[in-house]
RNA sequence: GCAGCUGUAGCUCAGUUGGUUAGAGCGUCGGAUUGUGGCUCCGAAGGUCGGUGGUUCGAGUCCACCCAGCUGUACCA
């Protein structure tokens, strides 16, 4: 009758409800990240979910789509908010505006919610939440490779095994060095250098062949939909292809440190120098000519000294010249951290997870509000899709933060609820998870109720019992257990398989036995 | 955004060349069992067939447009 107008229950598109179990996997999740950044020495800090828009910038290269992706609203006062979109845009006015009085180089992490408003997909949430930690106010090459090595840990902190992970670590300069030794220079190039990197990053997607066609004519994919390229010629394309080479001898390779080895360049067979680093020697040779990118190998190199110097192997932390990351405010190195597992999904279908996480240099983005350079760096752990992952490869962190449910009190007689809610009160006094049915059911219905919640075990008080100064007490799990041995429902009943009567000043007693059984 | 595919009960899906009151399994709720979560049997609730318009005597079925979802692709601070 009255359904004609019901409202449809439903959730807005792109975010999700989380139940207790996620909620409480999630928690511990975060409790083991934060106890690596705090033992590094890292304090908390935490910002508003909502900033001036003009706070968090947007000074991409390719200004096209100013606000999009963006969640905005207009005060009273007809200034433009907007929901944070990152961790790191926040952190910049907040060191900005209390640049005076933190210690320097300050270092910080945060945890919360970010907003997209863009198309959301598989593992892709308009809503999601990260985990930052930065270095404020150095320039310093070591404070890359420490948040490499922090990344590193919190990783293997979170139940990660060695070689489930790597920390990738790239430099923005050496793919700027490429694009400039292809003539892709200056202002007006921007956007071909940004179609180029792109190209570059589909890499993994498409192998060499998609990305030559992506920086030549373009590139068809299988629904028939085509994508425009960059339109290099066949020399700089060559060039381009180079680089990639060297990415792809390193997927060949697997290891980007091998102590020596002789490598073919350009058909030519070269020695490699023992204690040089392959990959980055194959780029000196191709892109020697471009300062910038040498600038930036030689900080890999640095990155890399310390890291090792620090007992971090390449099963661990790794160069690799593919990761180009975010392509806007990154100014030198950036990282990226990789999980290598894949995993069948419900349809039996094999998952990469991929990334988790990354961040990089950005020495631009506090100077905005200052007038002194204040160079930065930092990472972002992806919480959710992190703890997505986490769930399929079953990490006992996810298994551990599973709570029982409470111990049930049975109501069976409506009109002494009260001595049942004493009987709760009992338990919980003690410290047991415990509750008195609070529906209107009968005993058959509480009984599935206490098995929903998954509770323990169950406290059954009649009449006869109340009388007699007993309590029945029911092993859930023992019980379940001994019922796949009955057949008949009459035996069932008569059976009460795990189910024991005491004196009711023994239920505290009792109980605590049977969590005990089960812990 | 672009391209392809798919929308029928809470879920997974049937539904014949257009033909009467749209079905099944699972799940949910109730009963058999008035005090016991499993099993078994019985019963019930639950649908504007994604929406709007059109063709037709007649549309879940055919057509147009819209909406939503999935996959790929693009973007991803």
């Amino acid at each position: 009758m009255a359904s004609e107008t019901k409202l449809k229950a439903r959730k807005a598109r792109g975010f999700v409800d989380r139940g207790p179990g996620d909620v409480a996997a999630t928690e511990a999740m975060l409790a083991a990240i934060r106890k690596v950044y705090e033992i590094y020495g890292f304090e908390a800090v935490e910002t508003p979910l909502v900033e001036y828009t003009d706070a968090l910038g947007k000074f991409l290269p390719d200004q096209d789509r100013p606000n999009e992706g963006v969640f905005s609203l207009q005060d009273d006062d007809e200034q433009w908010l907007s929901l944070r979109y990152d961790l790191t845009a926040p952190l910049a006015r907040y060191a900005a505006e209390n640049w005076t009085t933190l210690p320097k180089p300050y270092r910080s992490y945060r945890c919360g919610w970010v907003f997209r408003n863009e198309k959301p997909g598989p593992g892709r949430f308009r809503q999601f939440m990260q985990f930052d930690a930065d270095t404020v106010g150095t320039a310093s090459v070591a404070a890359d490779a420490e948040i490499c090595m922090m990344m590193a840990d919190a990783m293997e902190a979170v139940g990660l095994k060695r070689g489930q992970y790597v920390v990738k670590v790239n430099n923005r300069k050496v793919l700027d060095g490429v694009l400039e030794a292809i003539g892709l220079a200056g202002d007006d190039n921007a956007g071909r250098r940004l179609t180029v990197l792109r190209a570059i990053d589909k890499l993994d997607k498409f192998g060499p062949e998609g990305v030559k066609l992506l920086l030549g004519a373009g590139r068809k994919d299988e629904s028939g939909d085509f994508t425009k390229g960059a339109g290099l010629d066949e020399a700089q394309i060559d060039r381009v292809m180079k680089f990639v080479g060297v990415v792809a001898y390193l997927d060949f390779m697997g290891d980007d440190d091998k102590p020596s080895s002789a490598l073919l360049f350009d058909g030519e067979r070269k020695e490699i120098e023992p204690g040089k680093h392959t990959v980055l020697e194959a780029l000196s040779y191709y892109f020697g000519d471009s300062p910038k990118a040498l600038d930036g190998i030689q900080e890999l190199h640095q990155i890399e000294t310390i890291v090792r110097a620090a007992g971090y192997a390449s099963d661990r932390i790794r160069i690799d010249p593919s990761v180009v990351r975010g392509l806007e405010y990154y100014t030198g190195p950036v990282y990226e951290a990789e999980l290598t597992f894949e995993v069948p999904n419900d349809d039996g279908q094999i998952v990469r997870f991929g990334s988790v996480g990354g961040g990089g240099r950005y020495d631009g983005l506090v100077s905005r509000f200052l007038s002194e350079p204040v160079p930065s760096t930092g990472f972002s752990i992806g919480v959710s899709r992190l703890l997505a992952a986490l769930k399929a490869i079953s990490s006992p962190i996810v298994a551990a933060a599973k709570e029982p449910g409470p111990v049930v009190v049975l109501v069976m007689d409506r009109d002494r609820v009260g001595d049942y809610l004493a009987l709760a009160k009992k338990l919980r006094d003690a410290g047991i998870r415990a509750e008195a049915y609070l529906g209107s059911s009968g005993m058959k219905a509480q009984m599935k109720y206490a098995d929903r919640r998954g509770a323990p075990c169950v406290v059954i008080q009649g009449s006869n019992e109340r009388e007699a100064g007993v309590v029945q007490i029911k092993d859930l799990i023992e019980g379940a257990k001994a019922a796949e041995t009955i057949a008949s429902n009459a035996e069932y009943k008569a059976a009460r398989p795990a189910q024991v009567e005491v004196a009711e000043a023994d239920l505290v007693e009792t109980v605590r036995a049977i969590l005990a059984r089960h812990a």
